[in-house]
RNA sequence: GGAGCAUUGGUCUAGUUGGUCUAGGAUGGGUGACUGUCGAUCACCAGGUCAGGGGUUCAAAUCCCCUAUGCUCCGCCA
């Protein structure tokens, strides 16, 4: 073990023969003078030699060093000359002067400019994934996470919780994301999946009374990834017994509290602010929404005379129109706009409008539709002034809040309207039961088919499925959401209703959920919970941009692990015990890649 | 599943409308010089089937098509 370390050396140390070790940083070879930057998880040291000093033998090896290697020095810790103390670094002010050199591993020459490895690409950089761990702010991202899994360990087990484990070889269900699939040898031509999440175990554990558990849990989804999205990810998942919305609501607050207050040293304000899921809909066109910034929604469907053509869809599909006013934009070129008008299309906003106000008049498409005292009312609603722009989008709801909501995400970062070093949490409740899947044709649950709705609804939630409001509730930080969670569903009699109404058969709901609703027939209490996604909320602790900065060791897009070299193929034998043979199209595919890796 | 962009020495990149590319630079590597630097500096040297395949052309890094890989976005992610 290391009785020092390179980056906790200081003034105070001088006079110590003492032994560091790290890895070769920098090298400086000033022909008489020789000065290595030795670097450990703590810091830099600057080590130095000079060649009338020490025998030949020595500096030749000094002189072999490559960057990157492994050293041991011994020597003694001497303050540096007058004048050439280093203020940036917390080290600058002492040196060590060689007295012993060992090399422990000498490395060979780098694939990548490491010390800019935010340039290397990233194929490149995950590919030599070790070397681009060892970058100071990678490290700082990992050590970060792992503070804040011990912190929330911490807090929780201070508030009662169990931390328990439950299986990662569990069984496929249907709702829901794909699943990862683990062949059985045993149980021939059968599967397990890995899960998605704790969810089902969780309430079973409930059942069985634990009533306050968390587990930091690792979670499985086989679908196509983002930069905030990997295949494998870790929930902070925690349930609790006998407890209300509020309840939840104040455990995870007082986490999160504790965690910013132990990782930032910041004092979260508390309680979050609060908003129903129509209110973020309709102010951020998004149920995650961003309050750091303004350019909110202000929905003026009832502003919009009747019977006007171009408003069509708003009326048809019962919709809204609603508007956005970007202060001081009013200059904006044709072209400028019709890119953002290409950007919302991208989300089903049809069609964009604009009023540009230009010395005090009004000055829009739309003028030759609507009425003057129209236009004057829209302006006055959305404060417009001078200088100002209003856009404006009209049609179905949902696509609607969609396209304005990333067209405000999209200004906000181009005019560089968000606040550095803030971190705006908010609780987003109140979320609809189910929504309509157009692509099956059939309701779907909004968070999952176990969340118990609001109590005005329970009698009649199967009639009027869409207006139903769930005891479902998202934390989001700085437009993230980063963990969600329901009051669940404790009775069997109502958790098939759901079913129901959700259209999965009976059968089918036996085949699957059996054991939960079994077990809810033999005395289930009141439950719920939550789950953290952990990567997340390192993520946007730490300030990176994506999740794989706060993973050791993350996949690509394409979900592979380039370190590892995985997914790969396995042995025929190891096939034929599990009774799998692949089908001859995919064995042809592979013969074809074997040969011509490049096709 | 769909769309877009990208792929040039180890790495990061320049390369206009096809000819002046025998592909430029930086960094990394090697050799040498230098008494204090701190991403040291200076000089010299080596390093490239321009992702793979096909096509257009007198002529392709450059234009077209296919494939692969990567990234971004849509779909998907209860």
């Amino acid at each position: 073990m290391k009785e020092y370390s390179c980056g906790s050396l200081r003034g105070s140390d001088e006079g110590k023969r003492l032994t560091v070790s790290g890895w070769v940083h920098a090298i400086r070879d000033h022909g008489n003078t020789y000065f290595i930057d030795l670097r450990d998880w703590e810091g830099l040291i600057q080590i130095v030699t000079k060649r009338d000093e020490i025998n030949e033998d020595l500096n030749e090896r000094i002189r072999a060093i490559n960057r990157e290697s492994v050293i041991e020095i011994t020597g003694m810790v001497k303050k540096r000359p007058e004048g050439t103390e280093n203020k940036k670094m917390p080290t600058g002010e002492v040196e060590v002067e060689i007295e012993e050199l060992k090399i422990l591993n000498s490395a060979q020459p780098l694939p990548y400019h490491f010390k800019d490895m935010h340039k290397a690409s990233i194929p490149i950089r995950l590919k030599y994934r070790y070397l681009d761990l060892r970058h100071p702010k990678l490290q700082e991202n990992i050590k970060t996470r792992a503070r804040i899994t011990s912190e929330t360990r911490k807090f929780l087990d201070s508030q009662g919780f169990f931390e328990i484990e439950t299986p990662m070889l569990t069984k496929s269900t249907p709702e829901g994301a794909r699943d990862y699939l683990v062949p059985s040898r045993v149980h021939k031509g059968k599967f397990y999946a890995l899960p998605q999440s704790p969810q089902l175990f969780k309430q079973m554990l409930m059942v069985s009374g634990f009533e306050k558990y968390y587990q930091i849990a690792r979670c499985f989804r086989d679908e196509d990834l983002r930069p905030e999205r990997q295949p494998e990810f870790t929930q902070i998942d925690l349930e609790m017994s006998f407890i209300t919305q509020e309840d939840i609501i104040n455990v995870v607050e007082g986490l999160l509290r504790h965690l910013f207050k132990e990782i930032k040293d910041l004092d979260i304000m508390s309680p979050f602010p609060r908003m129903t899921f129509y209110e973020a809909m309709n102010r951020y066109g998004s149920d995650k929404p961003d309050t750091r910034f303004g350019l909110e929604l202000v929905d003026i469907t009832d502003l919009i005379p009747e019977g006007i053509s171009i408003f069509k869809e708003v009326y048809e599909t019962n919709g809204i129109m609603s508007a956005i006013n970007i202060k001081g934009k009013g200059d904006i070129s044709p072209k400028a706009f019709n890119k953002w008008k290409s950007y919302v299309q991208k989300f089903k906003t049809k069609e964009l409008a604009n009023i540009k106000i230009i010395d005090g008049e009004a000055k829009s498409p739309l003028t030759k539709y609507l009425p003057d005292d129209v236009m004057k009312s829209i302006i006055e609603r959305l404060d417009g002034k001078d200088g100002d722009l209003i856009v404006l989008a009209g049609g179905k709801n949902t696509n609607i809040w969609r396209g304005l909501g990333e067209l405000r995400l999209k200004l906000a970062s181009d005019m560089n309207l968000i606040p550095e070093g803030q971190f705006n949490f908010l609780w987003v409740v109140d979320f609809p039961s189910f929504e309509w899947s157009e692509e099956d044709k059939r309701w779907t649950a909004m968070h999952h088919p176990f969340t118990s709705c609001k109590k005005e609804f329970l009698d009649t939630f199967d009639k009027n499925p869409g207006e139903v409001l769930a005891n479902a509730y998202d934390v989001v930080l700085n437009g993230y959401e980063i963990g969600g969670g329901s009051i669940r569903i404790h009775d069997p009699e109502v958790q098939e209703r759901v079913f129901k109404v959700l259209g999965i058969p009976p059968e089918i709901a036996e085949q699957n959920f059996s054991f939960l609703i079994e077990a809810f027939k033999y005395g289930a209490p009141p439950h719920g919970g939550l789950a953290i996604g952990l990567d997340r909320l390192v993520m946007v602790m730490v300030d990176e941009p994506g999740i794989r900065e706060v993973i050791a060791f993350p996949k690509t897009k394409m979900a592979v692990l380039p370190l590892g070299d995985a997914p790969n193929l396995v042995t025929d034998e190891q096939l034929d015990v599990l009774g799998i043979e692949l089908k001859p199209e995919v064995k042809l595919m592979l013969e074809k890649k074997k040969e011509n890796p490049n096709n």
